[in-house]
DNA sequence: GACTCCGTCAATCAAGCGTTTTAATCTCAC
DNA sequence: GTGAGATTAAAACGCTTGATTGACGGAGTC
């Protein structure tokens, strides 16, 4: 029985929340910063979702949706994929979600935040989005890494971390890199550029350190 | 003109200063969780300091200090000591600021939530602290690639991106990584280890870029 | 047209925040 | 001891926050 009404501010609504929580996180985020955004009253968080945590869930549940549809663990390539393709695929993506522009960016940089500073509401998050995308480049790690290390290896998990770490650095750090290097664009066109670095700095380390395993 | 008893409210409200804002950020951090924490009243930190940001400036002052003292950006080492040492011992104490426990926990962490949640005291950061510590990172990435890269060319920066991405990953997704892998530890003992995959996954790289990069 | 339900609004509440004021306490030279 | 300055303690201020209230209006039903 929903009105169309109805719709209209609870999805103006859950934009705004989208923007401020991404933006400022859980805690710093105010409520009136929101409804001033979508425009409308107070009031209507309470209606529509209850409380602020209630809209901060909601939004949350829509993000996993957003980004398990947008970019799928499978990220449009199949299993049998060369690993080096799979390699940047997933780098490109997770890039993407993170420095996009607009709605785009939402779920990645709503998760960035979640991360920041813990929610209850991580652990649905990593059962439901991380857990899936740490497997599978941990099986990219594994199937470069070509010396037969399994991706529940000690060894697939800690090359899944320092790549995963890459990708996050230049969203986490934004800041301190505008100063260090001003002329540091993340545009789209960039974004791949960057992607191309990350997938080659850790494609020569997966290379390596196979061949510097068999030494040992 | 201090007075000992001056001193001590005074070193117990930053001490507590240190743990409450390196957990909470300084948003979030409350004084009178502060002040309970060193047994003081809340207006101690006006009567000490000024206001909230005042404490706040002091103790990043201090953490700078330390972090400095501790670990100064030569690292113990000779600026010709072969790279590949100076790489791991960059990456080790990175690890062990950002790790470590108890008090020596402070400016690592402290910095880590300046950087999630930048207050004006950032600007400081990166010009005493940081910058510094990105100009050697991109000397040793640039030694490493040795094909003439030099640490001010943007392949030395990307590559430097690469390896305190790594570091940082670690401390930064604590949570998850809990979460995915329960019994992944950060003791003293197991940093070490941690900074040697670091080191080595990084090394691999650098060097399998370079000799990629000469075949373009 | 009267009634009901749904959505919105301005106004308000209680709680927590940083900060300030005021008074009490302590220390120490004299 | 005493007085002056330094330090602490208690209370309250003003403000912002999330949450709530009660009234208002419009759409649908009979």
């Amino acid at each position: 029985m929903e009105r169309v009404d109805t719709r209209d501010t609870k999805s103006r609504l859950m934009e705004a929340a989208g923007r401020v929580f991404s933006e400022k996180g859980f805690k710093t985020a105010t409520v009136r910063d929101i409804c001033r955004l979508a425009g409308a009253n107070v009031a209507a968080v309470h209606y529509h979702f209850g409380d602020k945590a209630g809209l901060y869930k909601a939004l949350l549940d829509e993000a996993f949706e957003l980004g398990l549809k947008r970019y799928p663990p499978a990220m449009g390539l199949a299993d049998d994929a060369p690993a080096e393709k799979r390699l940047f695929a997933f780098v490109h993506s997770f890039l993407l979600r993170m420095l996009g522009d607009g709605r785009d960016a939402w779920c990645g940089k709503l998760m960035a935040m979640e991360l920041n500073e813990p929610t209850p509401a991580l652990d649905h998050l990593v059962e439901r989005y991380i857990t899936p995308m740490s497997r599978r480049l941990r099986r990219i790690a594994a199937d470069l890494l070509a010396d037969g290390t399994k991706p529940d290896d000690d060894r697939a998990f800690l090359c899944a971390m320092s790549i995963a770490g890459q990708c996050q650095h230049i969203f986490r750090n934004r800041a301190v890199i505008d100063k260090l290097s001003p002329d540091f664009k993340t545009d789209v066109e960039d974004v791949e550029s960057l992607a191309r670095h990350i997938a080659e700095f850790s494609l020569c380390a997966l290379r390596g350190m196979s061949h510097a395993k068999r030494g040992y």
